[in-house]
DNA sequence: GCAAGGTC
């Protein structure tokens, strides 16, 4: 008697991938009424476990359950917002889904082995979960113990996913409720605070002109630490008042090259300070060289791309919004010209063969050549960032698709895909570096020069900019000079911009605001909302000091260690500005680039203004709470808390703060009507 | 009319 498998995997690009590998080619492939992306494939296997078996391969889409207040509690007007924290929910499969259910349930009535093939993350194993619930129901069988299996895999190779279909092992429950509790969370707090805030506050906006349905006013426990984000950095722009500072300026003229020198303290507040540090250097007449030193440097080609990484250079680079490029990007995907563009991963799989991605790219006309020098023995392993979610590799192109095949911002997104990853598959960057240090009467000051000796990566990753800065000229230690040029001069302090998308989305990342898969979908929610704006960042000088961007918030992390600092970065910058690496770009588009910023409606301003007003010690427009919901969903992971324990400790806190948000509803009126009705 | 998370 032969077994029964039936495998379900996340998504069917997952479920065809996997039979392929698996059948070896003998596969049939069923269509299924009523989806018509959705199949059955179906194959023989010898799996260790069961022995030889008739496989039957699907797939769903995502999640397939919803989940909804019972009747009596759906409708806006049916009870009070606050009855939302207790109301009854249930789950129901969608319309949309009942095709990929029924197929479940048809075949799961003939099998014996229920083995789940979803992405190896939280939410993969609540999916999986899902699949079993609908699966047992016409075949109870499959809920007893070792019936129900998983795949544990991260990418699919060949090798890999015939391992992963090995050995099987159980579904992880306390993932899955891990996610359900997110769910229900997500789900009671977003519904009653929305309905609250609407229903309370609609009465005092202006009126939609066109007869629509007046505005709602939602909250939703990433869409409001997003808008707190963006109302934060207004109001440091707003609030920001100049410094003037002073600093001492040296430069040299030798051998008909002028040398400016850094000064050790860059710039200080105190003028007097500065005079008379200035005085000194002038008393001591010869500066004196102390140090010249000329190593090697490397600038580190990039980390192997990421959907947060995407999203930030779309933005930069191809002037695409992180909505619109995910759009394309899903696109390319589909069409099987990129891998799955939503991943946390940065580093690729030691077992995968990158040569053979990199040969496919040698047809470019543009870039084939570069590709062709990899395949040349150019080929180096790609680095390794720090993340890995276990579901997908980094986005690398897997096949070769001309431009002209594609549409303009398909086109764009290919190319930026393309050559990031030929550009994680060559050599760093070489070239040397020049340091020269003088003391000067007490102080110290410094040049230094780069030459590039390699370009290597840059000649295929046009979107890094490196370059050789003037040369200097021949200085020995201990030699004494007296300086052209030697004077103070002043400067102020200037304010940091309004938040821009790649900032948004970095400071989103940094605080576990939404997934990869949802970041662009908050940050286009509070602009439909009406809580923001956006504009093209337009032209603003900036000068040197940027010390007040600091933020209350985690900034975001430093995902690339550049050992080379060619572009001088001896600047006092805050953490939370623009980040590394996009410095040389800003600068580079300062006046003309396409980045967009955000700056807050007077909605969007009361609304934070308001909650931040209210006093709570946890305001719902900071990113804590948040956070503090992503450390309990690791509590229930590890078992150190059950899903119980944190729904409800999570609904008491949430009920607190609206129960005091409807005592003070007057400030927040307040707040929104000193906004708002100002605006008009 | 509501959230956030999957995915087509």
């Amino acid at each position: 008697m032969v077994t029964k498998v039936l495998c379900v995997a996340e998504k069917p690009s997952i479920a065809k991938a996997v039979a392929n590998h698996l059948a070896g080619g003998q596969v049939t492939v069923r269509n299924v009424t009523g989806n018509q992306y959705l199949k059955n494939y179906c194959f023989h296997y010898n799996f260790p476990t069961w022995g030889p078996c008739d496989v039957n391969m699907t797939s769903v889409f995502g999640h397939l359950q919803s989940h909804d207040f019972a009747d009596q509690y759906r409708y806006w007007k049916s009870c009070d917002p606050s009855q939302l924290f207790e109301a009854r929910i249930e789950t129901s499969v969608d319309e949309s889904n009942k095709p990929v259910a029924k197929n479940i349930e048809t075949q799961a009535r003939y099998s014996s082995i229920l083995y789940i093939w979803t992405d190896c993350d939280r939410e993969g194993e609540h999916i999986g979960a899902e699949i079993r619930d609908v699966a047992v129901r016409s075949n109870p069988r499959l809920g007893e113990r070792g019936k129900t299996v998983r795949a544990r895999f991260s990418n699919i190779e060949r090798a890999h996913i015939i391992n992963a279909a090995r050995s099987p092992v159980p579904l992880d429950e306390a993932q899955a409720n891990a996610v359900s509790s997110r769910i229900e969370l997500d789900l009671r707090t977003g519904a009653s605070f929305t309905r609250n805030l609407t229903m309370s506050l609609q009465g005092m906006l202006p009126q939609q002109g066109d007869g629509q349905k007046s505005q709602v006013i939602s909250y939703g426990s990433c869409q409001f630490p997003t808008l707190g984000f963006v109302v934060e950095r207004y109001f440091r722009v707003r609030n920001f008042v100049p410094e003037q500072f002073w600093s001492i300026k040296v430069m040299h003229e030798k051998n008909g090259i002028k040398v400016n020198f850094r000064w050790a303290r860059n710039h200080l507040f105190d003028r007097m300070v500065v005079v008379v540090l200035f005085e000194r250097c002038l008393a001591a007449k010869k500066a004196k060289v102390d140090k010249v030193q000329t190593k090697p440097t490397s600038k580190w080609k990039p980390l192997p791309l990421t959907t947060v990484e995407l999203q930030k250079c779309g933005s930069r680079f191809l002037r695409m919004d992180s909505h619109r490029v995910m759009q394309v990007a899903e696109s390319l995907y589909t069409k099987g010209w990129i891998s799955y563009p939503r991943t946390e991963t940065d580093q690729f799989d030691r077992g995968m063969n990158l040569q053979a991605l990199v040969q496919k790219q040698t047809q470019s006309r543009t870039w084939g050549q570069f590709a062709q020098g990899l395949m040349n023995g150019g080929f180096a392993q790609p680095r390794d960032g720090r993340n890995n979610d276990k579901a997908h590799p980094p986005i690398h192109p897997v096949n070769f698709v001309e431009q002209t095949a594609l549409s303009a911002e398909e086109a764009k997104v290919y190319e930026f895909v393309a050559r990031r990853f030929l550009a994680c598959c060559s050599q760093d960057a070489k070239g040397s570096k020049t340091e020269i240090g003088i003391s000067y009467g007490p102080e110290t000051f410094n040049a230094s020069g780069l030459t590039v000796l390699e370009r290597n990566y840059l000649d295929v990753y046009p979107y890094d900019r490196w370059t050789s800065s003037q040369e200097l000229p021949q200085f020995r230690a201990g030699e004494e000079f007296e300086p052209t040029e030697a004077r103070i001069q002043d400067g102020k302090t200037s304010p940091p911009g309004y938040l821009t998308e790649p900032e948004l989305i970095a400071l989103m990342d940094a605080n576990g605001i939404g997934t990869d898969a949802t970041m662009a979908e908050h940050i286009n929610k509070i602009k439909e909302r009406k809580y923001v704006d956006t504009r093209p960042r337009g032209r603003r000088p900036r000068q040197d000091d940027n010390d007040d961007e600091a933020s209350d918030y985690e900034a975001p992390a430093e995902h690339e260690a550049e050992p080379a600092r060619g572009r001088g970065r001896g600047r006092g910058r805050g953490r939370g500005a623009a980040g590394r690496g996009s410095a040389a770009a800003n600068g580079r588009n300062s006046g003309t680039s396409g980045v967009q910023e955000f700056i807050p409606t007077t909605l969007g301003v009361a609304l934070i203004e308001g909650y931040d007003n209210m006093g709570f010690e946890i305001s719902l427009a900071k990113p804590f709470l948040r956070k503090e919901m992503e450390l309990k969903m690791k509590a229930i992971c590890e078992g150190r808390k059950t899903r119980h324990e944190v729904t409800q400790e999570t609904i008491e806190q949430y009920r607190e703060v609206y129960m005091r948000t409807q005592q003070r509803m007057q400030v927040l009126k307040d707040s929104v009507r000193r906004y708002v009705t100002n605006q008009a």
